[in-house]
DNA sequence: CTTGAAAAGTAGCCATGCTTATAATATGTG
DNA sequence: CACATATTATAAGCATGGCTACTTTTCAAG
């Protein structure tokens, strides 16, 4: 057997996590990715541009346009011009949609205590302070040249 | 602010370790998917067929079947009919790739060596097992009604 | 041999996310 | 006001990966 890496560790549980997620979301008609979103607009008093939450999510817009199109088309969201600024579009769930906020998070906690099963409190703490450390570490734009021999 | 969950810290950090490995590895034309699998391919005598691939990759075999579409249209590989099961392309990497195996080993080690500075060796331990007991409580397959409630 | 199950690969369709480019609107500078 | 720039949202096109369904081929019974 061969040391898996941290690339294929990462890539392999990303996407474990994901997929059981996704198993049980399913159901509710939701993919993870819409669950993200779906907790973000439901956490916004008042609806927010569009913008916004490609900030919060750190997708690009175009990505949270499309998302937003097809949670728009199944009911999840709605989205209404804004008065001041007639660029904007700003995003409200739907009372299908408060409603599913309120019944899945257990879900996600049910996923997340899986995932994490044998794993002692300690270790957890590690794990989740390195992956804080490791989009931190890569937040920064690469920019051809940071480095000292450059 | 509020405490990140797992699922966001992993999507997270998955997503920008992929990010800055393809920024470098795109200047030599290579996704981290396609690198992913050229490591693969490059470790494998004699060709194998694609599913073999699926199985070590953990992806579908349409997966796999499309991603070397694209890789052998490109020059990294090339696949071949095997001449005692006819249902069967065994992949083999071409010269290009081998080349560019042993140039990206590096590249990969500085992206990892990039995203875990300022983590102590100890707790890069613990982060490494710890996605390996993820990927490993989340490898079953969901049998709806596996808990003890159903 | 025939029948049926399993395996290998593929096609169609979809979700997600990226890069690049465009339209519309706001805003700052002269 | 006029022009340049920035911001917001979207469009086109691609890569990745999933699901379902299908073909071809192998293999195990019978």
């Amino acid at each position: 057997m061969e040391k898996p890496s941290l690339g294929l560790l990462l890539h392999d549980a990303a996407r474990a996590v994901r997929k059981r997620f996704e198993t049980r979301a399913t159901a509710y008609g939701l993919t993870s990715a819409q669950w993200r979103m779906l907790l973000r607009v439901c956490k916004t008093e008042g609806g927010a541009p569009q913008s916004h939450f490609a900030d919060l999510l750190e997708i690009e817009p175009i990505s949270v346009s499309r998302l937003l199109d097809r949670m728009e088309a199944t009911g999840w969201v709605t989205r209404a011009p804004d008065p001041h600024d007639r660029r904007v579009r700003r995003v409200f769930p739907t009372d299908k949609a408060l409603d599913a906020f309120a019944t899945f998070r257990p879900v996600a906690e049910q996923v997340y205590a899986e995932a994490l099963a044998g794993i002692p409190p300690e270790q957890r703490a590690v794990l989740l302070q390195a992956l804080a450390t490791i989009v931190s570490n890569l937040a920064t734009v690469e920019h051809f040249g940071q480095k000292e021999s450059a």
